[in-house]
RNA sequence: GGAGGUAUACCCAAGUUGGCUGAAGGGAUCGGUCUUGAAAACCGACAGGGGUGUAAAAGCCCGCGGGGGUUCGAAUCCCUCUACCUCCUCCA
């Protein structure tokens, strides 16, 4: 949400800026004429407030003195009629309002490439060799069949497309990667682990930005106004919603793992097979809370801590910066890591790094004090997939399969698979 | 699932025959006196947050879990939601 202040006195120069955005603006244009009438609302209704409560201490000394409170009391039965009937308008127009807030999206910034699509995202870096195979590559999807270590049509007949059955060392292989992805972030990273609820109310999801415009992408339980999250982000970051936090307690930094959940609305045909594209999927999330002046150095590092991981695993990507087009709806910049995929021969986005600056916490309503006399300032959010765990399945299996079929297994992953080298 | 209870400021905690409580008191915190320094004691400050307004203020409005209502007027009465606690039931 940005701040109604900024937006009312900078309003072409924000309506500027959002332009590239490629989002629905129509709502921004109505914000102009109901900000005024809101604020005018305001003003007569406090008025008669005012009045109001003046009278309300007159009548006790007045029945006190023994005089008629009569006419005044009458009087104030009118003024309080108006009260409401101005109240009410006003009720109309701030959920009006609010609502359109909502609806607008983050401010990129200033050093965010401006573009239309994924096309016109910026390669920022790129690492790792990618590998070169003389035998014909095969998809990650007929590896993990042909190994025992995922059971697509099972899943398929259990629940449903895009939803897996890990067995075997597949199942082992997605557990140790989680254990040492939390081990990374926990222990070499300084995070603090976390392990947050898998289902959240309509007022987290509308904090972190998952709501209200993008409610069909999200599970919603039958009978229950919950959702299942799409990412740890939303439990995570919404820990502090409607806080005050102490500016020595910032910043603050967790690393979680979390099932998450998408429905893919909008993704009908698009990555039908494998692990790329699934409604249940596990991700490693990273969620700081920062001070304003350090968001944009801690987006560095987190990116950083998300590259780490595919450093360890000797996985090759590159890093993206996100332009205008493609960044989203709540971040302010954003840098996609994507990983080699050699059976697509491209690489494939496996973690998304985000600076939502303070547009989250304002409406999550997240803040921070500095000294114990300061003003409650919003506090930044970022965060970062660190990494998202089946699509690190898939690049290992893809990236790391010989000959004849088999895997091997990255080093770093080899303590936690039982000492084992090679899946064959 | 059944029965009952609680919800006041950073914490504890008064206040429910509606009106000098726009919120007592204590602790914590901050500032000071004393001290070589600290502790203790004593003195002082301490409702915050939001909105409106303004060049900035002042002023005004709203705040006693959230939302609605009754009333000239509500922390105090009514409705509703949420969280927590106790007992029973169930259960991993």
């Amino acid at each position: 949400m940005l701040d109604m202040k900024y937006l009312r006195s900078n309003f072409e120069e924000v309506q500027a800026k959002l332009q590239h955005r490629g989002e629905d603006l129509s709502d921004l244009s109505r914000f102009g004429d109901l900000d005024k009438r809101r604020r005018q609302l305001i003003n007569e209704t406090e008025t008669l407030k005012a009045k109001r409560n003046e009278a309300s201490k007159q009548i006790p000394i007045l029945k006190k003195e023994g005089k008629d409170a009569e006419s005044v009391i009458k009087e104030m039965r009118e003024v309080g009629d108006q009260i409401s009937e101005i109240d009410h308008q006003l009720r109309e127009i701030e959920d009006d309002l609010h609502h359109i807030m909502l609806s607008i999206p983050n401010i990129p910034h200033e050093s965010v490439p401006i573009g239309e699509d994924e096309d016109d995202n910026v390669e920022v870096r790129k690492w790792g060799e990618v590998p070169q195979f003389d035998f014909d590559v095969k998809a990650h999807w007929d590896l993990a069949t042909d190994l025992n270590m995922i059971d697509f049509e099972r899943a398929a007949k259990v629940t449903g497309s895009r939803f897996t059955f890990y067995t075997g060392l597949g199942a082992r292989l997605e557990r140790a990667l989680i254990n040492f992805m939390m081990d990374l972030h926990a222990d070499e990273h300084g995070y603090e682990e976390m392990l947050p609820p898998y289902i959240v109310n309509r007022a987290s999801m509308t904090g972190t930005g998952q709501l209200p415009k993008f409610e069909e992408d999200a599970f919603k339980l039958a009978d229950w106004d919950y959702f299942l999250i799409p990412t740890a982000e939303v439990p995570v970051t919404n820990y502090y919603r409607d806080e005050i936090l102490k500016e020595e307690n910032l910043p603050r930094k967790y690393c979680a793992y979390s099932g998450c959940f998408r429905s893919e609305a909008g993704s009908a045909g698009r990555d039908t097979r494998g692990l790329i594209r699934q409604h249940q999927f596990n991700k490693v999330e990273l969620v700081h809370f920062v001070k304003p002046e350090d968001s944009y150095a801690t987006l560095e590092t987190l990116t950083g801590h998300a590259e780490k991981v595919l450093q360890l695993l000797k996985l090759p990507y590159r890093v993206l910066s996100m332009c205008t087009g493609d960044l989203g709806f709540t971040a302010a910049k954003k840098y996609d890591i994507e990983v080699w995929i050699p059976n697509q021969n491209t690489y494939r986005e496996i973690s998304s790094c985000s600076n939502f600056e303070d547009y989250q916490a304002r409406r999550a309503n997240i803040r921070f004090r500095r000294g114990p006399k300061g003003k409650p300032e919003f506090v930044h959010t970022l965060n970062g997939s660190g990494l998202a765990v089946g699509r690190t399945v898939a690049a290992i299996l893809e990236n790391y399969q010989q000959a004849d079929g088999s895997i091997v297994i990255p080093e770093v992953l080899r303590p936690y698979m039982g000492g084992k080298s090679i899946i064959k």
